[in-house]
Formats: C-alpha cells, structure tokens, sequence
DNA sequence: GTCTATATGCGGATAGAC
DNA sequence: GTCTATCCGCATATAGAC
C-alpha cells in the first residue's frame, strides 16, 4: 500500500492506550510510544501534532462511543417509561454498564481502554481534566436529572454527593481491571463483565436509595 | 541554628506533598520540588537519597497515622461491641472517617494531603503500588473481616466486590477535594466533613446491606 | 508518509568546594 | 548541611532528505 498513514495512526493509538493505562500519561514518552508501535519517532507529532493532542485524540476514540451509548440507553429507558421515569436500577445499568462492558468488546479497546476509562476519571493532570470537563458534562447533567426523579426524596445536595460516590465506585473498578483477580486472591473475576454489573448496579441502588442522615443536613 | 536539616526535609516533604497532589507524581520534577521549597536541588538526593524514596516519605508520614488511628477505632468498636461485633456504620466510619478528616486537620496535612491520598490509590505507578500494597494489606485484611462478621449473608467474593466499591466511592471523594464545590455549583462544601462523612457512611452502608442480584452468582 | 539527524531544553543524580 | 557546577541521558519537537 501506498498511503500507510491509516496503520500508523491506528498503531499509535493502540501503543499509547496501552501504555497509559499502564504508566500513566506524564510517565509514559512518546519514544516508548513509537518504539513499542513499531514506528518512527516523527510520526507521532505527524499525524497527532503534539503528545497532548494525542492523548486527547486517545480519549475521543474509546470515550465517545461508550458515552454515546450511556446516553442512547437512558434515551430509550426513559421512553420506555414514560412520565414515572426509569426505575434506578434501569438509570444505573445505563450509566455503570457501557463502559463496563469495553471490558469484552475487543471494538472499543477491551481491557486496557477500560482501565484507561477509569484512570482518566482521577487524574491530575490539569490538560486532562479540560479534555475530560467536554468529554463528560452531558453525562453529568442528564444521568443527575435522572437521579433526581427516580430518587425524589434527595434534594440537589445530597445528589451530587451521591453521584460522586457512584462515579468513584465505577471508576475504581475499572482502574482495578486485571489486577483485581490477583489482589482478591482469585475472588473477583472482571471478565465476568454482566455479574460485575449485577453486583454493581445493587450496590450503588442501595447506597442512592440510603435515608438521609439527620446529622448530614443540619448545617446545611 | 546550626543544623537546618530537619527544617529543610520538612520543607521539601511539605513542598512534594504539594506538587504530587496538584500534578502526579510522574510530572513533577525534583527541580520543580526544590524551586517550591526554597532549598537546594542536591538537598532532595542528599536527605532522602532518590525521587523513589522521596515519595515513599511523603506517603509514609501522612498515611501511617491515618491507618493507625482506623485500626485503633476499628479496634475500639470491636471491644465495645463484644462477640457481636460493631455495627456496620461504626465500621464503615472507622474505614472513611480519619481519612476524610484529614481535610480539617493541618497536623495531618490538610485538603492537600487528603487529595494525595485518594490520587494514591488511584494511581497507576508500579512503583507506587508496590509501595502502597504494603502500607494498606493490613486495613485491607481487618476491615474485610470485620465487614464479613457485621454483613454475614456476604460470601468472600461479594464481600470484596463492594470493598472496592467502598474503596472507589471514598478516594473519589478525596481526590475531588476543593474541586468539588465549584464542579457541583456550590452545592457540595468539602469543608464540612462530618456532614461529608454522615453522607457517604449510609451511602456505603445502604450498598453494603443491599440484596444479592441472583444473576451475579449464578455464573460463580 | 516516512525516515535520519538534530535542535534545545529538562530529567535525575553526583562530585567536590565551602 | 549546603551550594555550584556538571555529567549524561531522555524529553518534545522540527528540518529536510528520500
């Protein structure tokens, strides 16, 4: 083939997912990006421009479609149900499943995007957190509105707090990804994508659906 | 005075808390540290010997009297509570609440080293990890099984599943720290901890005792 | 589009004067 | 204990031949 400039996109990409879900993104240089890709050194700031262009070009290859699908979900449950809403556990499925299940689907990355997914969720990065803030905010708003009307006991408050519970419990689980097997001693199983979900989503019902404490409001 | 050293490791120490925080530990630069503090570039090789063992410094300072101080609690509900063992909430508060109060206590480190701490667990560092599997594997065990005896209808694997559950929820909230109230459009004040605290102790509590999904286990 | 070669600066670490 | 000066390698990025 002439033009290669596909392939070596695509070998970027995967090298660099790779190895940011392993190392980080500050710890991880576009050297050993390259070299483990099988390409030249230039082609990185070729095709992507500069190292923070790619990670943002990282980002939007395996977030998009998995938030897209969060959002399609929630879409169709809620037309499914019409004025009531969705039931939470419908809500939670559409927000914790999606992304869980990059797990088996070797199309959306599998298990390294997946941890990628969630480690992207706590990093500090200052250019991460932008690219995130765009990547995220829709998500954030419809699944809080949702939240809102399956759980209308919860004022504003305590469901943003809720929500940063729910997210860091996700996040956390998919950063564990492979290694979970061996820090639980054989117990936890992540390729067991749909009994993670069915152990998940009651989780995270039982926490949002929890009685306010008393204590928590008063100084509010 | 004379001798400057103990001031100078303070002032590093406090320094890299900072940045490590703010920015990873990957990205920051022992130059960056140094400049920070006001003190040498040579001082961080010649107190602490390697970058390696500077963040091993900084970790053991804050994390060892936190975990000292969960296991003393655990400890203290467990004498109180006799064969019976504690409630779930005097345990799932042992579990977060020294962790979360270190955002009101400078002697601690404050919000900084409160964000450190979640951004800890969350990273994806080998070397961190290495370092973190050992300052953790005790809580890990205590609290697991004090989790087993309070939850008894939980099988060893659903009961790890929602300790990472409860892990994620409770790094989250740490690692969030002074972004939370302008993300949540000042609903959320991470400055009121104990009202932080009586939040996601029935929120964890609420997952804890939720019912097992029937599809989770049907596959174990 | 791909490569080599290179510009330019920052990275951790150390030697040796004070 | 502190400082300056420096070693040496790796970082991102680019110029220009092919």
């Amino acid at each position: 083939m002439v033009n290669e400039s596909r392939d070596t996109k695509i070998l970027i990409l995967d090298a660099a997912e790779r190895l940011f879900a392993d190392h980080g993104f500050a710890a991880t240089s576009m050297r050993t990006i390259t070299s483990e890709a099988g390409v030249n050194l230039a082609a990185v700031n070729y095709h992507f421009g500069s190292k923070e262009a790619l990670i943002g070009e990282v980002f939007a290859r395996r977030f998009q479609p998995v938030n897209d699908e969060r959002l399609e979900l929630l879409d169709r449950y809620q037309q499914e149900a019409g004025k009531g809403g969705p039931t939470l556990e419908q809500i939670l499925e559409a927000f914790v499943g999606p992304p869980l299940r990059m797990y088996l689907d070797a199309d959306r990355g599998g298990p390294v995007a997946m941890r990628l997914f969630g480690q992207a969720i706590g990093d500090p990065g200052g250019r991460t957190k932008m690219i995130l803030a765009e990547q995220f905010s829709t998500i954030v708003h419809r699944f809080t509105a949702a939240l809102k009307i399956a759980v209308p006991e919860l004022d504003d408050t305590e469901i943003f707090w809720r929500f940063v519970f729910m997210v860091g419990a996700m996040a956390h689980t998919m950063t564990m990804g492979d290694d979970l097997p061996q820090m639980s001693c054989g117990l936890c199983d992540p390729s067991d994508v749909e009994g993670t979900i069915q152990r998940l989503v009651p989780f995270l019902a039982g926490g949002l659906r929890a009685t306010v404490s008393a204590r928590a409001t008063e100084k509010a």
